[in-house]
RNA sequence: GGGUCGUUAGCUCAGUCGGUAGAGCAUCUGCCUUUUAAGCAGAGGGUCGCCGGUUCGAGUCCGGCACGACCCA
């Protein structure tokens, strides 16, 4: 503890030095003539030869990641815009003034440097140094330059120290940025508009999960941070905004893991005139174009596997159960299609469940059991228990299933999705069941949501909605096995 | 929530059987005008995560707590 006082009393002694020498030490501004990715870009292909032939003067700037010294000369790597490239410092052509300003550098400082290029015996693109300039003092030391930044602690809560130290984690969050932007790309191209539905919500509907809660001082008022954009969205339907979506955050008040953080960004769009069907090919379509502009393949390795996105299985979800189903004979369509025969079928599969499990959520449970860590390659699994799809269309021909349908990358769910209910009577049918629910004791069960049953009440167009989880996606096509991986600052227990 | 592992210098780590703290890098001083994990010579730097216990003596053994990672629910 002592000894990092005194690195930063030193460094601190050096900036008064550079003071002293008549440099301010946070200058306002540089102008730069090329960042270090574009020189590195431009000029890795010229030999030494051209190199000098030509004379390219630059002036760029970066933060200084090391120094070696050699008396009157001396060397640095200087990085910046995600590259580094080497300085050559010699007294002789940067002067007397301008080299003690070099010595007084530390590693973490950022600076600027105008001069020539050339490559050294060792053939490597150098700028060799008219004039440094100090562009900012970094008072701390930074990561240890062999092993670099691991302590995923430290990765974490200071993820600025992350950056510049692992050009893996720099470029996971370029990639997920390129994912955003290639998916508004997809949505704009399509008549989609982009709206913004609120965060803080008097009621937290759209999803079953526990929501955050907060307090509204002047209205008086509780409210809760939203779990899902869903229930809003679909006002904008009935408004006349045919097809829309939103991508931000949703908080959910659960467990944090390795896929779940309590904020996380999930995509909605909301397509009117359109069932489930439709939005299954829209999805395989948005994805394979955003994986193709995003990885430049449709191949992607996640977690030890090769994911194929040229293809999407889709399987209802009973036949999921059957398909991947251990012994030798996998259960009827009705064994799983019956309440009374179902119990015995979840008993089989060797799992326990509460008493007065409802039929949805047993088939769930042997879903999840049974097929999930096998859907590595994209599969739809579609028409859910309508008892776990209270905002869903029923099937026309067996209202026992919902034209529902989640997407599994991975093994992780990434996207879900439905045709929606848009018969306000049948909405509030559906509501009463879920509030009775909550009184037994689901607190992720649904609430009453009036002012959502009035909006149906003035009459949706079919529509069809999906939301798709950012975060995992981004996941499967950076090949992170954490979605801390792919938060720049996932939730931690606070330091104490 | 449960289990396993981890926490030692600014960073990455070692530390034997319980005997009074080590390396490399970083820092500081000196030398060094094509080095690149630059080099050479020297110096400084520690609440061994925290609290308690056992012991003549604890980084090391025991218990609890905190934080983190992984696995399970």
């Amino acid at each position: 503890m002592g000894d990092k006082v005194d690195l930063i009393e030193q460094r601190s002694l050096k900036l008064e030095e550079i003071r002293k020498l008549g440099h301010d030490p946070y200058p306002h501004r540089y102008e730069l003539s090329h960042t270090v990715a574009e020189l590195v870009h431009e000029f890795s292909k010229k030999s030494g030869q051209e190199l000098e032939q030509e004379e390219v003067s630059v002036q760029t700037v970066g933060r200084l990641v090391n120094l070696r010294g050699h008396g009157k000369a001396g060397f640095a790597d200087l990085q910046g815009s995600g590259e580094r490239i080497q300085i050559y410092v010699r007294q002789d052509r940067v002067g007397q003034e301008n080299h003690q300003l070099f010595r007084l550098f530390d590693i973490g400082d950022i600076i600027g440097c105008r001069g020539t290029l050339f490559r050294t015996k060792t053939d490597e693109l150098t700028i060799k140094a008219e004039q440094l300039d100090f562009l900012a003092k970094g008072l701390l030391p930074l990561p240890e330059k062999w092993h670099g930044l691991s302590d995923v602690e430290i990765r974490y809560r200071q993820r600025y120290l992350d950056l510049m130290a692992n050009r893996k984690v720099r470029d996971i969050f370029i990639r997920r940025g390129r994912i955003i932007s290639e998916i508004r790309n997809f949505l704009e191209s399509r008549g989609y508009l982009e709206v913004e539905t609120p965060m803080m919500q008097p009621l937290a509907g759209g999803a079953a999960a526990r929501p955050f809660k907060t307090f509204h001082e002047a209205l008086n008022i509780p409210l809760f941070l939203r779990i899902a954009p869903e229930l809003y969205l679909k006002r904008l339907i009935v408004g006349g905004f045919d097809r829309v979506y939103e991508i931000n955050r949703s908080f959910r008040n659960e467990g944090i893991s390795t896929q779940h953080n309590p904020e996380f960004t999930m995509l909605e769009f909301y397509q009117a005139y359109s069932d489930y069907q439709d939005l299954m090919n829209l999805t395989e379509e948005m994805l394979q174009t955003v994986v193709q502009a995003v990885t430049g393949g449709l191949e992607v390795q996640f977690s030890g596997n090769s994911i194929d996105f040229s293809k999407f299985v889709r399987y209802s979800m009973i036949e999921a159960i059957q398909k991947f189903w251990k012994e030798e004979s996998a259960p009827s369509t009705e064994d799983l299609c019956r309440h009374e025969q179902l119990g015995a079928v979840v008993q089989k599969a060797g799992l326990d469940f509460e008493a007065g499990l409802n039929w949805g959520k047993m088939l769930e449970l042997l879903f999840e059991h049974v097929v999930e860590e096998h859907l590595i390659q994209p599969t739809f699994i579609y028409d859910f228990p309508t008892e776990l799809s209270p905002l869903s269309k029923t099937k026309d021909e067996d209202s026992r299933f919902a034209e529902r349908f989640e997407l599994f990358i991975g093994g992780l769910e990434i996207a879900n999705a439905y045709s929606e209910l848009n018969d306000p009577e049948e909405q509030r049918k559906r509501f009463k069941e879920q509030v009775e629910a909550r009184v037994r004791g689901d607190s992720e069960a649904h609430e009453m949501d009036e002012d959502y049953l009035k909006a149906l009440q003035y009459g949706m167009p079919p529509t069809a909605g999906e939301g798709i989880g950012i975060d995992r996606l981004t996941m499967v096509l950076t090949d992170s096995d954490s979605i801390r991986e792919v938060i720049l600052f996932p939730q931690l227990r606070p330091k104490s």
